[in-house]
DNA sequence: AATGAATGAGCTTTCATTCAT
DNA sequence: GATGAATGAAAGCTCATTCAT
């Protein structure tokens, strides 16, 4: 990027050229690796500039906590044209699934991280929405005869939990560590998958 | 007791200083956080000399992986004792959800922190353990006439993933998060103890 | 002068106390004793700021390294207001001398240090160009009848390596030990000039 | 090495076997990596135990200059074989050509250590005998017509500049240097050696 | 004679951050 | 609005060495 386009941009723009770069940074080298100084030479400013935008790195750590679940909520936007309730479930999982491991970092940042929770608090609005979101498909299908017999709430909550499970193992490789050395499941192509094939087939169960 | 024992008393309970103060800090600060450093400073001993005891720092952390398993091992001893299989599944979860909450330090370290697995790999035994003794509990559940129409294994996963991923999101704090802020499950006293009772509900189901 | 200026005069010269601090010790400590460290301590700034005018230690190793070469190389410009190609080449050998013996700080970074090679390899190009002034040297003094036998390259590798080892021999005192106490050579003033000369006599013979 | 061996040794021979170590760690890892750690563990006693011998690190890089220097002088002994002068004084080259080679980090020691000739000083008597030698093969020379016209000690001197010259110039990867990339003697296999023979019909014409 | 225990000093490098301009 | 200069703190790890036994 040459000097005279840099001179161009609004401050709103800087703003987000940072979060771009530390998005990419942190998708590319993962949350370690991604340092002040790196996000700097990114966007070609002085790391000094970064605190003219941002109060600290933690600051950042909560837009790119934000950004994340943007980029899941977009993820989801799919899922209004399938009509079906509870194929929309499923692929509402399978979303869910390959967000989680194609940005695992981000994952990573939006669920397990302890730090920028404490100054979100209040703002997990996003993850909220996206909870809610479960919550209208699981209502959805208990209009369909799904899970009539439960509290939708209560059992958008097991999904999650499942869903979050699931992810979890897979990203810090439990799910091959239990198979690889256990002879378990060795027919089975993906683990990963297959769990979530014997989950939906449980939930199909309950109608 | 002679010279020689005392001095292998005194090297064990080093040992076992460390282990402790390594503990500590992994809970307080977080494993990258926490440093060969601080360890020796909590103990009061120089940074070298815990290079007597363990390799490295990885080595620290498997050492507290496997004590963990190992308290985790000693909770599930009384599962024995029931004899109704479903009914010990059901305590089996119980056990689990209880370790997870008490030592929720120990459950990050031996769950959901990335290192120390890269040097254990091939040896995750204590949790291949773990993870056989729910499999038997499945199959014995399937002769129950639990659970028939799936495979033990596959179902074992889905069961750890759901699991996990419940105990995961309460050390977290995102149960709370999510029902605190969007006025959801407000009457329930204990939403992580009603999930698991949604999901024991479900199994039940599948008779 | 502006501000410009001075802020890059500044830099400049900052640069330059490193490689004066990084010289010094070098010479008194060897490269491996000197660390980033002890130099910092030298220009009394913190280590960190060194790494802003260099990228590592290996980076001030190369500087030094073509300074050392830059003061070679131009006293040998004095070389050119010399006609005959024999006398060229005498005086050549007196000017490696006494810049070894003046410099032997910097004619060991030049020439017997490891490191510093390493990151140079295929770059060795002020080294290179001295050579070829050797090589053009003995061509001309071919022109005049000497060293006609010879291959001009593999012969200047020769002289090289005389040159080369009675100036490392003389630098590291090993001419001082042989002779003192031997009662070897005990009449000749100085070894050094002295096996120079019987080198050269030795050259003069190849006409 | 068993318990029981070792307990037989006595205290010359412990003496040796670190040396041994030494030695053997020296020659395959370099000079820096050879620790007093590592040599203990070599001889699988407490790296306390050799201060019991040696009363330092320099202590033991002495003993080693000397070791290098027997070593040197038992190569040397082939040449006793050899009746004709010129053709052991060329002999003698290559036997210190190849010792160079094969022990560059003994050779390093030897000749272009600082530390060690500090203390040794006055006991390079190894050094001054190796020297005798080469001189006494010059005499030898002489005598059968070979530089007449040079003072015997001060050739000697010159001889040796130019094989150490030569040697180091070798181990510190400059002959590769210089005719890598300066498209200088292509076609010649082996700079060093070639080098060599250089030199060697050099004196051959001195006769 | 041999050692286990312990240490202080040292290394290179990266980091987030501040301050004066 | 942007930056260059500088820093203190910290990291993991290895080293030579000492001391009491």
């Amino acid at each position: 990027m040459g000097i005279k386009e840099r001179k161009l941009k609004h401050k709103e723009d800087l703003k987000q050229s940072i979060l771009d770069a530390a998005k990419k940074l942190f998708i590319k080298e993962g949350y370690e690796a991604t340092s002040i100084r790196k996000i700097a030479a990114e966007i070609e400013f002085s790391p000094t500039t970064i605190y003219l935008y941002y109060k600290d790195k933690a600051a950042i750590s909560h837009a790119l906590h934000q950004e994340g679940f943007k980029l899941l909520a977009s993820q989801f936007t799919i899922l209004n044209y399938i009509e079906n309730p509870f194929e929309r479930l499923k692929a509402m999982g399978r979303v869910y699934m390959q967000f989680a491991l194609e940005n695992n970092d981000f994952y990573e940042l939006m669920f397990n991280r302890e730090e920028p929770l404490v100054c979100v608090e209040d703002h997990w609005e996003e993850g909220e929405q996206a909870f809610s979101l479960l919550v209208m498909s699981v209502r959805a299908c208990q209009q369909a005869g799904y899970f009539t017999q439960f509290d939708a709430e209560a059992f958008s909550m097991f999904i999650w939990s499942t869903m979050h499970g699931l992810c979890t193992l897979k990203i810090k490789g439990h799910l091959e560590h239990v198979t690889r050395n256990k002879m378990i499941l060795q027919n089975v192509p993906d683990v990963f998958t297959h769990t979530f094939e014997t989950f939906i087939a449980t939930l199909e169960k309950l109608r």
